[in-house]
DNA sequence: ACATTCGGGACCACCCGTTCCT
DNA sequence: AGGAACGGGTGGTCCCGAATGT
């Protein structure tokens, strides 16, 4: 929505990407309010002028940036472990353990970006709020889609695909709390009983 | 509310009670980092140069005295809850019809003060870390009584615990984002039917 | 000079005495400003709350009686060692070796308190800078009247005296600045020199 | 005075300069721990968000930056003195002269600001304390080069040359305390004396 | 007389996100 | 696109007083 990829530049996009990088790095690992500009700059290498240029909105728009960006990835890799398994209690187990396996290699330290500006911001910036749920709803729409080809009938898919998404950030929270993978064993476990 | 007024004291508790409370609420609302101390002191009315006499480690211990404060109340809550209803069924969509309404009558502003701080400080210091842990802890075993006593075998109640726990943590902030209570809607209803 | 030290009490001067020489050493390593008064009372061992009752002039008091009694006990020891030789080249070379191996011995951290008062607040508290001159001036005595038993004229004796002093002060901050004794043996030899 | 204004600049220095300018003045008077950050972003005129983009390091950077400077100026002013006078005594004579010349101006409040950090922070911070030894050695090496063109052995130049600065350091702090030049009269006597 | 808890507010050094001007 | 500069605000600590034991 805020990015015009259709025409090309004379000059290179890497500022801006960078930017746009590092801010989802740091969402992840350690929220909104506790990154400062400063730290984003010096951990994605762009000149610090360039910020504002590319971001006039300041930290809030390239957050917005962040999450989007973020947001898309994460679709497509739910899109993807989803149709990967022809069984729907396969095909979330997979997805749980594809998540436990992206924390446990973090060192228990990036979640879900988009958990942590929610709990932050949700009461404070409307734009991070709405943002947060198109992104939360892109996400259950993939989900919910896999369960209707499953058979589920529409209001049963979404209910079951909220309850899914809901049990997988939560079971991150768990997770990153105690230092254990437990919680989402826990959680896959169940769901995948659900399903079956 | 906040205050034990049954107990006399000689010295007067309610500064340093006053500021746990205080901190608990913006805990809920904002966050760890969003959250100054000056603003604490503020909405506390306590005079400042006491908040380093009760708590000579600052902001975050004086987080984890609100983190314990608020995980031994919604322990509390969540026993009375779940003790509240014979059928089990019914005993859990109670307990997230309490949080939807708590949520819904804040506006959607206060959610989890657990889970916010968990992902914004997991990652920054241990020792709110650890204390989110055992909260979460705590409310994992109350959970996990009441499905023990109604037959679950001892692993089995363990993991539906806490995908109940993890359900309810992520649904809130999928409410918070949307500001709609879809989410926990859809998690009360999945859930009774899981245990039914 | 503002206690009664004859009268015997019925409670212990421990405390008191502790602040006074807990202050003392505070002033001879990190100076006045930089030394609090929760510093003070950590390294006394003393009750916090004693201290504005045998100090109610706070910080500055307690300072004022810390710098008369290192005043007081240096006054003695310059007075024993300028009396301890005949000859006075020697007895002056001694005072100096005193001094230094004092210096040497703390690791170069302490130095003299009157100094570093003098400098930090002679223009900002005039009961600071009186003491100090005061303290001064009575080692600049004992001096003298050694350089007058040694058959100086009074204006002479005086003169000397006070170039002895400046000499060895400066000479102790030379030496904290370089961690070297070089400038305290530099300053005895030309000394002994000047009165052989 | 205090600036180079022959060098061109595209970006004023005024501010930088005046930081360090203002904090000069700020740590002869009062030492570096009696010195706030904000007094000295107040009497240098300068803005405040500036002094951390000009000085990373805060305030003892700053401190450095100030004593070198001194440190350099002073050094400029020992080796003009010292060369204006073809008799050694005369030159010594002129340097205490133009000391107390500038104590008593200034009210007897603006002292050695090298002297009065040493012995602030010679325990605390091992950069203030390198920077002061470096200083007071540059001075130590002017007096020392104009003895021996006079004649000193290089030995007996450099003791001279040490007793000198340690003999004014140590009258300054004297006379400051006292309020009266009569220490600095007493040491240019005696030095002036020593060398003739 | 002596000790202690707790209250009080000014002030500390530091860093924030932002904008100016090139 | 970008380096230099900015003002307001950060969490934290200061020294001290007032109320209250023992």
């Amino acid at each position: 929505m805020s990015q015009d990829s259709s025409r090309p530049q004379k000059t290179s996009r890497s500022s801006r990407d960078a930017f746009v990088a590092a801010t989802g790095v740091l969402l992840r690992r350690q929220g909104y309010e506790a990154t400062g500009v400063n730290e984003i700059v010096a951990s994605s290498g762009a000149p610090r002028g360039s910020l504002y240029f590319h971001f006039p909105g300041g930290k809030e728009e390239l957050a917005l940036a962040a999450m989007q960006r973020e947001g898309t990835k994460l679709r497509a890799a739910i899109a993807s472990l989803m149709g990967s398994k022809s069984d729907l209690g396969e095909a979330l187990g997979a997805l749980v353990d594809a998540l436990a396996q992206g924390l446990e290699s973090s060192g228990f330290r990036d979640g879900c970006p988009i958990a942590t500006v929610t709990l932050e911001a949700a009461s404070r910036s409307e734009a991070l709020r709405a943002t947060a749920a198109e992104v939360f709803e892109s996400w259950i729409d993939v989900l919910q889609e896999r369960l209707l080809s499953a058979g589920d009938d529409a209001t049963t898919a979404r209910r079951r695909a909220m309850l899914a998404l809901a049990a997988v950030e939560g079971a991150l929270i768990l997770a990153r709390a105690s230092r254990d993978l437990e919680p989402l064993a826990a959680v896959r476990d169940e769901l995948v009983a659900l399903v079956s």
